[in-house]
DNA sequence: CCTATGCCTTGATGTACATCAAGAAATGAC
DNA sequence: GTCATTTCTTGATGTACATCAAGGCATAGG
C-alpha cells in the first residue's frame, strides 16, 4: 500500500477496518508508529513531495476515503508548519521507539544544532529522553572517535 | 508562565527568544517535551478546556505572539481532529521518556481497549517500542496482582 | 490424520542505561 | 578576590529491558 521511500503523498481516512504505518529498522525489526482504527487519519506526516519513512499496510480488510496532501493544504491555512510540526513529533517518536541514545544525541545535532550551544547540556537529555550522566558518557565516546 | 494543571489555553508563538514544555514526572525529574526557539508554535497540545499536562516557561528572555486556541480554532478547519492528534503524539512522547514498559502498556490498554483484541501482542509491543517476550512477561505481572 | 507456520511464553544470559556518590570546572554574588 | 551554586564529568554498582534459544499451542493445508 505504502513503502519506505515511496513519494506517495496521500492521507488516509479510515472509514472501516485498521490501518497500521510504521517503520522497519536496520536489523528489520518493525516499530509501529501509529494504528489507524475507524475514523482516524492516517499519513506519513512528512511534507508531500518527500519520500515516506513509514510503511502504510491493512491489518483488517479497510475501506479507505483517499484524498492527496495537496488537497488538504487548500482547506487548511498555514498547513505547512503543521506539517513541520507532526514530522518532528513523528521523528522524536520514532527515535524513541528504535535508536540508541547515541544515536538520538546525533540526530539531535544535526536536526538542532543552533539548540545545543543555547542550553544547558542537561535540558539535552532530558530532551533526549536520558540522564545527565548517559549524554556526558556519549559526548566523550563521540569526541574520541574524531 | 504555564503550570502543570492549568486551563491556561494559550499558543505562544515565539517571535524571538526561546521556550521550552516539559513535564515533571513523580520522581521530580523534569522531562522536556519542545524547545521553542524562534518561529515556533508552544501549546500544551490537550483540549483547550482541560488541565494541562505541561509546564512551559522562558530559557532566553523572550518576545511573544500569544493567541488563545479558540482563536486558532475558527482559522483552522477540523481543528478538533488536529488536536486529539497532536495529544496523542504528545502522550507517546512522554511515555516513551518517562515510563516503563509496564506503565506504556497499562496506559495502551486504558486509552485503546478496543485495539488490544484486534492486533497480536506482537504489534502491540512493537507500538509500546518493547519487544514481545517484554510485553509477554509484563502482562504475566499484572495478570498475577489480580 | 500429519506437518507447517505463526503466535505466545519461559528461561538464561547480555547490555544499555539508570542510580548513587564524589569531585572538577564553570558561573555568579558579594 | 572568596564563597556558593550550578554544571559537567567519572567511577562503581544496579536494573530494566534486549537477545538468544527452545518449547507449547494454536490455526490452516495437505
Amino acid at each position: 500500500m505504502q513503502r519506505k521511500g515511496d513519494t506517495n503523498s496521500k492521507v488516509y481516512l479510515v472509514e472501516s477496518g485498521l490501518l497500521r504505518s510504521y517503520t522497519i529498522d536496520e536489523k528489520g525489526k518493525e516499530h509501529i508508529y501509529m494504528f489507524g482504527p475507524e475514523n482516524w487519519l492516517v499519513t506519513d506526516n512528512c511534507k508531500p513531495e518527500t519520500p515516506c519513512q513509514l510503511f502504510i499496510d491493512a491489518i483488517e480488510d479497510s475501506i479507505l476515503n483517499v484524498a492527496s496532501k495537496e488537497e488538504m493544504v487548500k482547506e487548511t491555512p498555514d498547513f505547512n508548519a503543521l506539517f513541520r510540526r507532526l514530522n518532528s513529533m513523528q521523528n522524536r517518536i520514532v527515535m524513541l521507539m528504535s535508536s540508541s541514545a547515541k544515536e538520538r544525541y546525533e540526530h539531535f545535532v544535526e536536526t538542532y544544532p543552533n539548540i545545543i550551544p543555547r542550553v544547558p547540556l542537561k535540558m539535552v537529555a532530558s530532551y533526549l529522553g536520558i540522564t545527565p550522566e548517559a549524554l556526558s558518557r556519549v559526548r566523550n565516546e563521540l569526541s574520541k572517535n574524531k
